[in-house]
DNA sequence: CTCTGCCATGCAAGCGCTTGCAGGATTTGC
DNA sequence: GCAAATCCTGCAAGCGCTTGCATGGCAGAG
């Protein structure tokens, strides 16, 4: 019934257009090199008077694949996804690859549908950067055969990398940097999520805060998660009567959050209270007083994930494999002597 | 010869081991109401033991168009382009739809690639978040027929709608508040770009202090974009002996970066100096002091913007139109009356 | 001037899905 | 019990592109 899309330019047109056929028109178009210069530059120039864009789905569909590098992050506005993301992003463009990115929010059925969108896009690769994903959907990842690595998300499988964070390392390391000042009574303030990584480093700081010194006292507070979430939680810690000399927070977003509502308070950072935070986003190094926290290497994670998933074959497709990233404690003005009470 | 590609798991697959025809199963994926339920649990049972995912390529080949709503944006790391990604997001889910994101990095192009891709996808929709594009690459996305609206870009087009804040105003309202405070030697700060709202913010700037006061100074500075580079334009104008008192930013951001390298000279705020922003960026009420900022409406925006590409069709496809926002003045403590010299 | 061989191009099948049309099976009405 | 209406399902064409194979033309060799 002739042509059921009347806005649809196609390589028919341009064909005609040029007096060549399809095949040659698509041979000019993917840079095969066995066109004459004549032809091509014919066919270019009828593509270029058409306005032609080729289909990219009729192309992926004839390829049987697709150029896309899937990515699917559970929240854009933490820079420290966002920053895995950039990187990755880089990685995919220096390798002629498009990138489609799937934001979860959190929420479990937007993490399903992701996944169905991505492998519904026959996507050359997945990179999943979660936090938390049912067995059962890994599975449903690994047995598409598309290349993934899942950032700190359950346990290695077949042809899936798994990259993680050490987190009670950096825990440890906090905690008794903090012992080394003096201190002895710390609060953690976290926020309101069962999420894996997230209970490790509340447990983490319990255990260590306690093995540092018998007598030590720690107490958990937690609110929404985000800059308000922070300065929430420090209020019911203030409220609390829990006079803590230094806080661990869970991520950097909550301790300046934390720092701010202190401030309101009356207290001064680090001379009454030191705070220190997770992740060293940009925003550490530039709150007032800038925050001691933990650095993550995002852009390295990004480049491991990327080689993971699409490198260059060194030693991708290996029999899943879990990834150990260290973190390291990055001191600044946040944190101080334990004050005399 | 038979199966190119050995994996693909496809419809006839399904079909064949639900003993029914494709276009049956493609009737009970689409949720059509003509297949008996005996049949569907068949072929729902069917699918799911194959783990089928329908190819989304074929699919938007087959129907000629795709669910999907294309954005480009210059640079995901401005909270500012990201709270409006965010709301077209999930709009975009409200309605069924998937989002495909490009990044353009302000690379022109980026920016080239990432036209070519929405078109090649051929996106239901398109929004372009980018502060600057060529008339030629307009041009080619109106041609491509595809609802688009830009944010803060060229001239309107034919079904092309373009949605922009009125800076002039906002930093008027700015350079009036500071004036009435007393300030009569201010300092513009802005960043290294020949974007036109951003030259716009500049020339403005000087037209109101002028206007204010036939007296007044008036200077301008610039650094890369960035807390860094808010930091860097600062130490030049501390370096260069013009001491303000008052500094107008180009965002927030810089205003931040700023105001980190002004109390480390061991100025204070707003005491010594006043400080504002523009954008008014969750940062700006965070930083301290907490900042006066220029509040732009960006989830208001992001509505606007999806409303006029996938709108109920309630107004869209006007002949272009332009759409301009009113900036308002947010006043918090980074602003003070101006010191005596 | 004919023969071999290569180069540039065209032919046509097929990628996985949708959908208008047709037709067999099952009901319903009388 | 039979015709007509209804319901499901299948057939097949087509979406726009790629690509293995076939072929026409032309150059160089003899």
């Amino acid at each position: 019934m002739g042509k059921r899309h009347s806005l649809a330019m196609n390589l028919d047109a341009v064909a005609q257009k040029a007096a060549v056929s399809t095949s040659t028109v698509s041979r000019v178009l993917n840079n095969l090199e066995v066109v004459k210069s004549s032809t091509r530059s014919r066919v270019l120039k009828a593509a270029e008077e058409l306005n032609y864009h080729p289909n990219l789905h009729a192309r992926s569909l004839a390829r049987g694949k697709s150029r896309i590098l899937g990515i699917i992050v559970s929240n854009m506005e933490n820079p420290f996804f966002l920053d895995i993301y950039r990187t990755l992003e880089s990685d995919a463009h220096a390798r002629g690859l498009e990138v489609v990115v799937a934001n979860t929010d959190y929420q479990s059925a937007q993490l399903v549908a992701s996944v169905q969108l991505m492998i519904g896009l026959r996507v050359a690769g997945l990179a999943v950067i979660v936090s938390e994903m049912e067995e059962h959907l890994i599975q449903t990842v690994a047995n598409s055969r598309i290349p993934a690595a899942f950032y700190d998300v359950g346990t290695p499988q077949k042809n899936i990398t798994n990259i993680r964070v050490d987190y009670r390392k950096g825990t440890k390391k906090t905690v008794s940097y903090l012992s080394s000042l003096g201190h002895r009574r710390m609060a953690f303030i976290g926020h309101h999520s069962t999420l894996g990584p997230i209970s490790e480093r509340r447990k983490t700081f319990l255990e260590s805060v306690h093995r540092c010194s018998s007598t030590a006292e720690a107490k958990i507070f937690a609110g929404p998660d985000g800059l308000d979430g922070g300065r929430q939680a420090a209020r019911e810690l203030l409220e609390s009567g829990f006079r803590p000399t230094a806080i661990l927070c869970v991520n950097d977003f909550m301790a300046v959050g934390v720092m701010r509502e202190l401030r309101e308070e009356g207290l001064q950072i680090p001379r009454d209270v030191s705070v220190t935070g997770f992740d060293n986003i940009k925003l550490a190094e530039f709150c007032s007083p800038p925050l001691t926290t933990v650095h993550i290497p995002r852009e390295e994670i990004g480049h491991i994930i990327f080689d993971n998933v699409l490198g260059n074959g060194r030693e991708k497709h290996d029999t899943g494999r879990e990834i150990v990233i260290d973190p390291e404690l990055v001191i600044r003005d946040s944190t101080g002597l334990a004050a005399k009470t």
